[in-house]
DNA sequence: CTTATCTACAACCATATGGTTGTACGTGCC
DNA sequence: GGCACGTACAACCATATGGTTGTAGATAAG
């Protein structure tokens, strides 16, 4: 999940798909690339779940999932969190001193 | 950045430096591959941010640095905060009709 | 001084990643 | 039916990544 986030043009169709479904071609027109490559973007995107597609006609509509976001953030929480209790548990021994 | 959180044995690696100063060797102890190998993920960790070493004698000790965390955390509450806006703006157009 | 320990770094290898092009298939339009 | 469009997928290529071993330097210990 953090490798899905771990390139830049997958963060911005993190973003542009939290504004709204965007069809994969649609993607595509913005990117210096092949429609190939964004396709594969997309399917990263998709294998980790921080993003689901759904089939209108021929398009196939991305859009982003802000739980699968939450998750990650909250995992980044969880560091932090570690690192305040190691402050908490710094002075609970200071102060028996 | 999330490049160097995208490794689960990095993440281990914050952790266990988030509780205090570790010498490379010490991490490497835990591990089921060589020395030099934790060496290379100490070093990704580093060239992000997320963690600093402090020579000490012959050892180096490794120490995340929370602040970098905290960078990559409220980059994921920009994008969570997109998806809320974006329901807002939603609102803003349902409310005028 | 000699030896053991901790680290750094280079060379090498297998596989993953990010990109390309080409082909095929379903769908909308004339 | 025929054609353009949107997508899927395979094959291929260059480079990045994650691991190994080996060598060498700096420091601690005997």
């Amino acid at each position: 999940m953090f490798r899905a986030l771990a390139h830049g043009i997958r963060r911005d169709i993190l973003r542009r798909t939290l504004l709204g479904p965007v069809s994969v071609s649609g993607l595509a027109l913005t990117y210096a690339m092949s429609f190939a490559a964004v396709q594969k973007h997309v399917a990263v995107l998709e294998d980790s779940g921080l993003v689901q597609k759904q089939a209108v006609g021929r398009e196939r509509f991305v859009r982003a999932v802000p739980e699968e976001i939450a998750r990650a953030r909250v995992c980044l929480e969880a560091l932090e969190a570690l690192w305040r209790h190691r402050l908490t548990a710094l002075d609970a021994v200071l102060s028996q001193e």
